[in-house]
DNA sequence: CACAATACGGAGAGAGTCTCCGGTTAGCAA
DNA sequence: TTGCTAACCGGAGACTCTCTCCGTATTGTG
């Protein structure tokens, strides 16, 4: 790649970022192009599709991820809290921006999805406390990993789109925890 | 109104049920106008919201919502079950096409939305449901109607975007209602 | 039958997506 | 340094969708 592709290419990045934070995942591209200070061809030649853009946002995301991870499985607790913790720390970390985890969660079962090693990401990290879960025998047998997400993605995309409070979303995490623990 | 009016108006609906079962919540409005007949203009006076014209679609479905609730009230078997039948009920219910959860969901919460006398109608319809449950006794205590509708929304939200099939649904269901009971 | 009042519809402004291609630049070889 | 070529840039513009404005047409009434 060359110097001032690159250049672009994180330019790019970094604003699409802002912008999305700012104003959610339907904001328009060719403005990110134009605070970027690129043309819109450069922007669409780099990410065609806006879900390319988005997936080179969440790279750096990775580490954020298996971060919490490691933070939650250390936690010294009650298998319930260990779980609603993390359900709290996930709803989180799909939250990037508006449109996030609706994005998200609905690009878990597609495997043609430029975003599907993001995914998987995700999807491993909340395999690791499953398993945990599964392996002290607090979990119920037909649990699997993809349920999970969806479901919990579920209510981080409600309460996305409605803009509620996590003290409104903590009682449904908890429904959901305690429909999965034994 | 004039009859040309309510001639055009009902056209409209008719139109715009069949051009979002087809094409889902973000199908072309003027495309509506089109296949109904009538200017962009039309559509615009009598609806000047998206969600003016499915407020206006939704008119018939009121009827559906309360005899599905009556139905799942007359169920003969478990809580559990009953329970189960009416999420499944209620999944069915938003599913009217594409985006349909999502838009109905998120509106539950917005006193200024269009549909919001819809939102109310389903609302109501679950709260008998729940409230039959607590009567015998089978729900836990801080359970709140808007909490259960967001959360089986959110199921049936990302069922709809994923393209889900029923089979998928119901497990995810089945441990909100888990979660849900004593 | 005439005449308000009401409603129609389409041209077109504005915003967003995305492409195409003439012009520019980086990097390398001499 | 200079010159060359592959790689890259950027913006004009085609297309789609939303939504408005206003001259024209239709309705229902006195």
């Amino acid at each position: 790649m060359r110097a001032d592709a690159r250049r672009n290419y994180d330019r790019i990045v970094e604003v699409a970022r802002e912008v999305f934070r700012e104003q959610g995942y339907d904001a328009s591209l060719d403005e990110v192009a134009k605070r970027a200070g690129v043309g819109p061809g450069t922007l669409y030649r780099h990410f065609p599709k806006r879900e390319n853009l988005l997936d080179a946002i969440m790279q750096s995301w990775v580490d954020r991820v298996n971060e919490t991870t490691d933070k939650a499985l250390a936690f010294e607790g009650s298998d319930r809290e260990l779980l609603l913790h993390w359900f709290e720390d996930y709803v989180g970390l799909i939250s990037l921006h508006k449109g996030g985890p609706a994005k998200i969660t609905s690009a878990m079962g597609d495997p043609n999805s430029p975003i599907i090693t993001k995914c998987k990401v995700l999807s491993s990290a909340n395999d690791r406390v499953i398993e945990r879960l599964r392996a002290d025998g607090a979990l119920r047998d037909d649990v699997e990993t993809l349920q999970v997400c969806r479901l919990v993605g579920g209510v981080a995309t409600v309460a996305d789109q409605g803009s509620l409070e996590p003290e409104a979303v903590r009682p449904m995490l908890a429904v959901v925890v305690d429909g999965l623990l034994k």
